[in-house]
Formats: structure tokens, sequence, C-alpha cells
DNA sequence: ACAAGATTCTAGCACTGCTAGATTTTGAGG
DNA sequence: CCTCAAAATCTAGCAGTGCTAGAATCTTGT
């Protein structure tokens, strides 16, 4: 059963190349480039094989969100590692909007373009779980309160991450309302 | 030259009426349904006179999110007046989520699906900015610091309207949250 | 009443996501 | 080492998209 297990294992690869090249493809040329016909091209096979591993093309841009999230989350929990436990929240946002602005493709999967992909849901898959973790971490330990704080913050990020992008806010501006917002979340009253 | 003045009114009825017939085809089936074929059926016009009125697809959908961001700051506005000073916030928080819930084709063509409505920017369209005064009017005068945290809070606000709408968090926890983000904005220390 | 100009439509291009059916490749069993 | 069914893959095409050139129609000042 040999052969049956290679093929096995080469169509895990071909799933990965799939996902990987409609990413580069996105990062290099933004979404709307990114089409069955293009990316059945750089993975050089026809544009059937796609649909041999992904339902629809949102599907495979769901995929690519997944994965992102996942090294978003990392990079979440690398950063708030490395702080004092006092800055933590700190640490956490500021690599969260750095994501964002590294990897626009990316975020735009993630939360702006339509997505399957389900959020504070039984469905939730588990790099969206690590990642919202890691907020939740940075006040404290896992209950209902700093899950709503999470959550919160989360949102004001994102907002700021939007606002970033679209409406150009200058650096300074930025780092002042990030303080603000910590300020806020920090000093949140029991 | 009454000829050409009437002209130019029906021509401006016709803007509307393409406005219209966009907004409620995306409110009965959803955005991916207004396409240039069914949107000119439902006008009874070809495509082409589309495009005597707007440069693409995309400048229709703006020209829809710009009409309801300014009936959603109508409703901030009449909800902030309605109550007392010192639940200004609460009131455009909670108007902000309902008319969310109550139009959620609108608000995805305002604030989720792409678009070229600039935010926080010298283009920004007029009903944006009193929409966006609203909230800062709830914290009080025009200043920076008002202005961010009516920023900060309005991203909050998004996050939730998201959750809400495709996590579907339970209704009395949707009402936890919000108070926790009102506390937390009230009692923001100067 | 007519010609010039504005308006509107028909027809079609180049693209999209997606798929049925033909074609090739693969890998047991004889 | 063949054979030949089954699995894998591709070719070709459908129905739909946004958008537009050029033909047809309708308006209007003279």
């Amino acid at each position: 059963m040999t052969a049956a297990e290679r093929r096995e294992r080469q169509r895990a690869e071909r799933h990965q190349l799939i996902i990987t090249a409609a990413r580069e493809l996105a990062e290099a040329e933004g979404w709307e480039a990114v089409t069955t016909r293009k990316l059945a091209d750089r993975v050089e096979y026809s544009q059937p094989v796609l649909y041999g591993h992904f339902a629809n093309m949102e599907a495979i841009r769901d995929a690519v969100a997944v994965e992102c999230i996942a090294e978003m989350a990392e990079q979440l929990h690398e950063a708030r590692q490395a702080a004092p436990e006092s800055d933590a929240i700190r640490a956490v946002c500021t690599a969260y909007l750095d994501y964002a602005a590294a990897h626009p493709a990316a975020y735009q999967a993630m939360f702006t373009l339509p997505t399957k992909v389900k959020f504070a849901h039984a469905e939730t898959p588990a790099p969206l779980r690590q990642a919202f973790n890691e907020f939740v971490s940075a006040f404290g330990p896992y209950n209902d309160r700093n899950a709503a704080l999470a959550e919160l913050i989360w949102g004001s990020l994102h907002g700021m991450a939007v606002l970033l992008k679209s409406g150009r806010i200058p650096e300074d501006a930025q780092r002042q309302r990030l303080d603000l917002l910590i300020t806020l979340f920090a000093k949140a009253p029991a």
C-alpha cells in the first residue's frame, strides 16, 4: 500500500502548493488577480485540478486566510512572550498592527474579504482561536471578562488597521491612538 | 433653456433611480446579485446607460454606501439628541449596532465590501464626516482626544457588528459587551 | 420639415468560475 | 512483459460577468 500512501502524500503537497501559490499571487498582484486560470498556470496544472482540492475559489482564499492567521498567531505569541508581563497588551497590539501592515493581502483575506471562516463559533478553526487567546492572555487568565476585553480591543485594532491603510493616518497619530487604546483597556475598572 | 434644465433634472432622477434600485436589489438578494444586467433590467434601461452615470459597478455600490451612511448618520444624530447627555455614548453606540443589524446589505456596502470611499481623509464625503462627528459629540467638544476616542469606539463597534453577524453571539452577551465597552470609554482617564 | 446632435440600444469582446466528457497515465493481475 | 480497468488529468465549452464600439433612434433648434 506504499503506492497509495505516496499518492496521498503527493496530493497533500499539491494542496499546499495551491495555497502557497494563491497567497504569493495575491501578495504580488492583489486578490482580484487570483483567478482560476492564473492560479492553475502557476501550479502547472489545469483548472479542474483546483476543484479536486477545493470546492471553489472562495475556499482557496479561506485556506490562505487560515494559514495566515496561524502565522499571525505565532507572531502574537512570540511578541507576548518576549515582553514583560506588564507590557503584554502593548506587545500583542503592536504585533497585530505590524502584521496587518506587513501583509496587506493576507490581512485582507483574513478580515475584510467575504469569507466562510467562522468567528467565535463552534467551527472556529484552531489558529483563529489561538490568535484570540493571545489577546485574552495579555489581559490575564481566561474568563468571560478577559475574553470580552480581548474581543473589544481586537475590534478597535481592526478599525485602526483599516483606517491606517485606507485613510493613511500619520505615523505619530497612529502611535498616540494606540497609547490611548492601551490606557483605556489596561486601566479597565474591575 | 427650460428643455436643457428638464433634461438635467430627469438625468438626476435617473441617477437616483439607479442608486435606489441597486440598494433594493442588494437588500433583497445580496450584493453578488447586483449585476449590470439585472440592475439595467430593473431601471428599465440598457446596460450602457448605467455607465453614463457611473464609472463602473463599484462606483454604484459606493454611491449606495454613501447614501446609507447619510441615513445612518441621521439616526445616530436623532438617538443622541433624544438621550440625556450622560447617556449620549450609549445612545449612539446602540443606534449604530441597530442600524448594522437592520440593514445588513447597507452595512456591507459601507464597511466590509471593497470600496473607494475615503475614510479620515481630505476627500471623505460629508455624510461619513457627520456620522463620525456624532461619535465625537457623544464624548464632548471636538478635539484630538475626543476624535481619537470616537475612532477607537467606532472600531470596536464594527468588530462587534461583524461578530454579531458572522459568529452569532447570544443577545445578552452582546448587551454585556456593550456595557463593558461603554464603561471603558466613558471612564476614560483624562 | 429637416438635419445636427444627443440619447439609447444591439451586439459583442474579453474575462470570470466552474464542469462534462475525452484523453492520458498508472499500476495490478495474468 | 503485456493488458486493461480505474484513477488522474486535460481539452473544450457553458453560462455568466463588467464593459464598450458602433448602429439606430429620438429630440430639438432652425
